[in-house]
DNA sequence: TTCAACATAGAATATCTGTTCCATTTATCT
DNA sequence: AGATAAATGGAACAGATATTCTATGTTGAA
């Protein structure tokens, strides 16, 4: 079994994995997907407990180092700890091998790296400025709401889509406005003042989104709104609101710190169902 | 011995060391200084190992433990190997940390904060892990796409739509399949060699994305996927594909990496097609 | 100097470790 | 279907493990 040499570090390790995974046995591939997933288990944890959390039985973890080309299972972890060793990198390594990456940096490495900045400034930025308290308010608010309607245009849509998928996922009644092909004013006139609208809109403000949202709040329906600026026409008609300004790169604004948001939101008020308080 | 608490974070154990160093007898400081200057072998040594390391008795490694108020040297070890693992807490961890610092923070604040690590955890893997000359490839076969077909269902179509609008918005032909109400089968079938899919499936695989593209790929449509593991029934089938593997939070997995990976091409293709390679 | 309290070295020990082996099951080919 | 090979489960085993224990050494106060 020990064609060619065997890997001695973690990325050729992978490479192997993935060129055998197809010629595996069962249960040894049920090893390679567990080991792939959990490499921190198999850097640390004993053949026992490994073998436990995979639900496989301790020989096979050695037949699996053996058929890798390994001589037995210690010999395979130590890839898995070497892994971790050379992940902390002190400043100067570090330094080091950004220098490398930056010689072979190409185009789109290039413009990976500024949305990978620009989303990790966004976040950044939320934390610092988002306030609990407020956070306690919408809260409250979307998990009295019979339905919660959801409604983003254009660049918010994507956050929209991902929320229904969540509420739908965590049992919770909601209608995504705004999917192509709908007819957005005939779905939100449905909305009643036991439902709450929740409008994410960037500028420039999408007028669909404003003017459905203007609609309803005549109709008072309670909004929460999730927007880039105390002038949005949002801000004024909205029971609560937040603030979230992304960072761009290229004229294309990150929407990592809106998402991490509307998940929180989603996750917290099915908690909230689950526990009311009082 | 047990005065206080016993430190179960690598930064409150340094604290601690730093406290009692003074007063501590002459082979035990000796063991706290070669602790802290080896944290990587205390993490993956074995007692003996160590002990030889730092010229010191096994034993005396277990009483160092103990005067630090652990119960024996695994005890005190673990919070060397935690120090490696970068896990996200989870849920009840992070609340018990707040709640320790920070007495104000509200169930809604703990979420969006492991949301958040989840998201800042997913961008730095990522960009440790990217290879850019297989960005370059994606890139050359996506740009010379007649038309890219978007293929993305459940939590990956927020993606997709993202990327739909935004290739809309830089002039890049495109079709989003698996818009709620969309034939999909009948929109791919249009497909042919001189377009491009793009497919984004993460476990547990959703159907309807393998089997598209599966007969897709039986009719030599050029396949690019994102997905997360080498296992996916995508990765066989693909030109090339990307393994992004998001960090999650209470189940729900974050999205920030592959949102700035999707981001990516869709800029970098309009580049290419701009300015193509010779 | 004497004594007591503390610190250390090193051997002893009980537990846990990775590995091997073989009977049984499952798959493959004739 | 039958025969042959491969894969698997689970128990047995030898070696390594962390920890405890005790004799010895060291320090500092009376």
């Amino acid at each position: 079994m020990t064609d060619a040499e065997t890997p001695r570090d973690f990325a050729s390790l992978k490479t192997r994995i993935a060129e055998r995974a197809g010629a595996l046995p069962r249960r040894l591939t049920q090893v390679a997907s567990y080991a792939l997933e959990h490499p921190d288990e198999i850097a640390f944890g004993t053949v026992a407990s490994i073998a436990l959390a995979a639900d496989v039985q301790p020989s096979t973890l050695v037949r699996f180092a053996q058929s890798m080309g390994y001589q037995g299972f210690s010999d395979l972890q130590d890839v898995f700890r070497s892994r971790l060793r050379d992940r902390i990198l002190n400043y100067d390594e570090r330094l080091e091998h950004l220098r490398q990456h930056d010689l072979n940096a190409t185009k789109a490495s290039v413009i990976f790296g500024g949305f990978s900045d620009a989303a990790q400034k966004s976040l950044n930025d939320l934390r610092e400025k988002l306030d609990p308290a407020k956070l306690e308010v919408a809260v409250e608010i979307l998990a009295k709401a019979d339905t919660i309607y959801l409604v983003g245009l254009r660049r918010s849509f994507p956050i929209t889509s991902y929320m229904s998928y969540a509420f739908g996922k965590l049992g919770i009644r909601n209608h995504l406005i705004g999917a192509m092909g709908g007819l957005a004013q005939e779905d939100l006139s449905f909305a009643t003042t036991k439902d709450v609208i929740l409008a994410i809109s960037f500028t420039p403000y999408a007028s669909e989104t404003v003017s459905l949202s203007q609609a309803s709040h005549a109709r008072h329906v309670p909004i929460v709104a999730i927007t880039d600026s105390p002038f949005s026409p949002l801000a004024p008609i909205a029971k609560t609101w937040f603030e979230v300004t992304e960072a761009n790169f290229e004229g294309f604004r990150s929407m990592a710190a809106t998402l991490s948001l509307a998940m929180t939101l989603t996750v917290a008020v099915a908690e909230r169902r689950r526990n009311p308080k009082i």
